[in-house]
DNA sequence: GCTTAATGTGAAAATAAATTCACATAGGGA
DNA sequence: TCCCTATGTGAATTTATTTTCACATTAAGC
């Protein structure tokens, strides 16, 4: 097989993503070298003149994952600038990460990736708090601006997100796509928000 | 080495328990034969005398955790007779299991039990859907006897409880033991219950 | 056009784990 | 007591997957 010559760079991102796709798909399966190679048209060995090894590959993802994330927060940010509409964009956004992106919500919570290496499932706690600790950020800043209830705690606030969005994406993943996420995460909303906004 | 001999009965459940300890230890790895095998100070093959092979043992773990999951409901059904204190006391217990047992939370999210073979992934799906259910049984019969408001969704409830356990187990796990489980439960139930109490 | 470094390949080796098998033995029941 | 079977053992064997390696090829710069 001949195979088209590609910069590093490029193919380093494309392995990223078709590792991602491999672990969005229907199958829950651990992610394999093979496979990835396979789903790029390569040679397993090919992968490992981008990545060290499949250690290093999964790094990588990991890395995609957080950015992906962050990047989200980002563009909610400059989208609106109202914190409750932020709030419930994000929540949003998450829902359709869990049931219509590649597998990133899957991975959040697969041993596969943080469980084996110390050091990498300390990298996915901090990029999950991180995380958190911005939702967080939000919920301050709205109270600050008068948007939110300042008599609940925003550390509390951003422990609900946790608690809609990640069941969210458990259930999704073990029903197989059947758990219906929209309406779950819509539902929470109704009494998220209820719960929270200045009366 | 000599080991003594033991009834199958007896062997199968002392391999569940095995199990369920290297899981619930420190270091999150793979559950490998070896090891169980080890644990108990047999020879890997003597497992084989007992379960057909490691996909056997496996949904007899799961089985265990089912059947641990429900004993505990049916110890509180009994303890209290009110609603309200029952959902407590399941919040409770659930943060104890996480933290101060063997490995079941853990368990609940790992891609390594339920991943890999579809059969026992849609098992783990009824065990999550069906104790969700017991809990909305429990807010449902609270709104019958004027415990629990009646204008809140009881399957909402369910889904809150989740939402308070199931991350309490990611973070603790990925956070080796750092996150503050009776803590984060503590701080939600105050919360929960604020928000379902007959006012 | 040539050179060469980066990328790709297939086959083989290394690693890892589950599983089988021939043999050993404990211990309950005739 | 002796037998028979369930249980246990260690040493292969199988299976699955990662990783290495010697060699091929492409493309970018000279």
């Amino acid at each position: 097989m001949t195979t088209e010559k590609l910069p590093t760079e490029v193919r380093k991102e494309q392995i990223v993503e078709a590792a991602l796709a491999i672990l969005g798909d229907q199958e829950i399966k651990k992610l394999k070298m093979t496979d990835v190679a396979r789903h790029m048209g390569l040679a397993p060995s090919a992968l490992y003149r981008h990545f060290r090894n499949r250690d290093a590959m999964l790094s990588a993802v990991l890395e995609h994952i957080r950015a992906r994330l962050y990047s989200n927060l980002e563009q909610v940010r400059q989208q609106t600038d109202n914190c409750v509409d932020r709030l419930k964009e994000m929540l949003f956004r998450h829902g359709r990460l869990i049931s219509r992106q590649q597998g990133i919500p899957r991975i959040v919570f697969s041993d596969e990736l943080w469980g084996q290496k110390r050091e990498r499932r300390q990298r996915m706690y901090r990029i999950i708090t991180g995380y958190l600790a911005e939702i967080e950020d939000i919920v301050r800043e709205g109270q600050e601006r008068g948007q939110i209830r300042t008599d609940i705690d925003a550390h509390v606030v951003a422990g609900m997100f946790l608690g809609i969005v990640q069941p969210a994406a458990l259930l999704y993943h073990m029903g197989e796509g059947r758990f219906d996420v929209d309406g779950h995460i819509g539902g929470c909303w109704v009494v998220l928000r209820e719960m929270i906004v200045m009366k």
